[in-house]
DNA sequence: GACAAATTACTGCCGAGGCAGTATTCTTAC
DNA sequence: GTAAGAATACTGCCTCGGCAGTAATTTGTC
């Protein structure tokens, strides 16, 4: 904000911010957090946090049946993810079976109890993100969606290009 | 990606997603950590990580001279940002003063080493920052701050009225 | 058919970040 | 002038997520 280095004219191929720095990114990380705590306030009251809560929708909406499915659908970890679901068994949401023709896959199914939660749980979730996205139009959302798609496509991209980066690559 | 209700044209009250979940929100945190890990890889080099090279260019840029400045700034966690400072004053990358008149608060002072690696850390960000904004117009980059900037507002006047949220409030 | 490679789930280990509590110092109120 | 409150920096403690490594099982190759 104070200091600010001569800014050329010029800008074809570094154009973004030559100063301001990272703010896309710090605003990026802060709109998160708010979602991310405002998901956690409204699911306490049930005792779960915004991954558990995420795992288990994306289980009753079919989205994934296998821990591994989970982890390339959410891009999670696969060690994090044995430890969301122990929570969820442990609490009586969820249930572990064994597959029968492929004896390393586990299945998960949505345990009564769950199913019972979903909804007050998924109306805490749309609160939420109608709160956060209170005032916007119907084309603003989806273009703040196109925005967020092209920044990933674009990091996937550089990662493959520049070699390292940990996940983002291929 | 996989299923997709159907989706009514109307859409005043609760219009955002009906289905596709917190999309908006998976995509803030994957296109963040695509940033995040971009920035960590292009730092690697040196040393640093994400946080510690923003740090240090608050420092150089006059945002803050305290850790209660920076912490302010950059919303971050008091104790965190401590050891964020000890890891860079164990580099030598940074020198930790007392001030005189008010003998609670430490300067912060960017050492000579810290100065003279500035230059390569910013061109890291500029370089990852541009990677993730490659093919934005410079008005898409105002539109998507701006998204950001409503969202984080509409936060801060949700976690007021609901009374809860940890950090949001104010 | 046997052996290498891949896949799945899971387990330590580590770093990062948030929260609560502490010691010190300053400010404010009476 | 003193007591209460606030502010600053710092320290444990806890949770979470990523990484690497492991055991069991399946797939693919020769």
């Amino acid at each position: 904000m104070s200091r600010r280095a001569a800014i050329k004219a010029e800008s074809p191929p570094s154009a973004h911010p030559p100063e301001g720095g990272l703010s896309v990114g710090y605003l990026m990380g802060r709109a998160r957090a708010s979602l991310l705590s405002g998901l956690d306030a409204e699911l306490a009251p049930y005792g779960l946090n915004a991954m558990q809560y995420a795992v288990l929708k994306q289980l009753a909406e079919g989205s994934a049946r296998t821990a591994a499915d989970l982890c390339r659908y959410m891009y999670y970890d696969t060690g994090s993810m044995t430890r969301v679901l122990d929570r969820l068994e442990e609490k009586g949401l969820l249930r572990r079976e064994r597959c029968r023709e492929d004896r390393r896959v586990v299945f998960l199914r949505v345990a009564p109890a769950g199913r019972a939660q979903l909804p007050r749980l998924r109306a805490a979730g749309t609160r939420v993100l109608d709160d956060h996205l209170k005032g916007f139009a119907p084309a603003e959302v989806d273009a703040l969606k196109r925005f967020l798609g092209r920044m990933i496509d674009n990091g996937k991209f550089a990662a493959d290009n520049t070699g390292l980066q940990g996940k983002g690559g291929k």
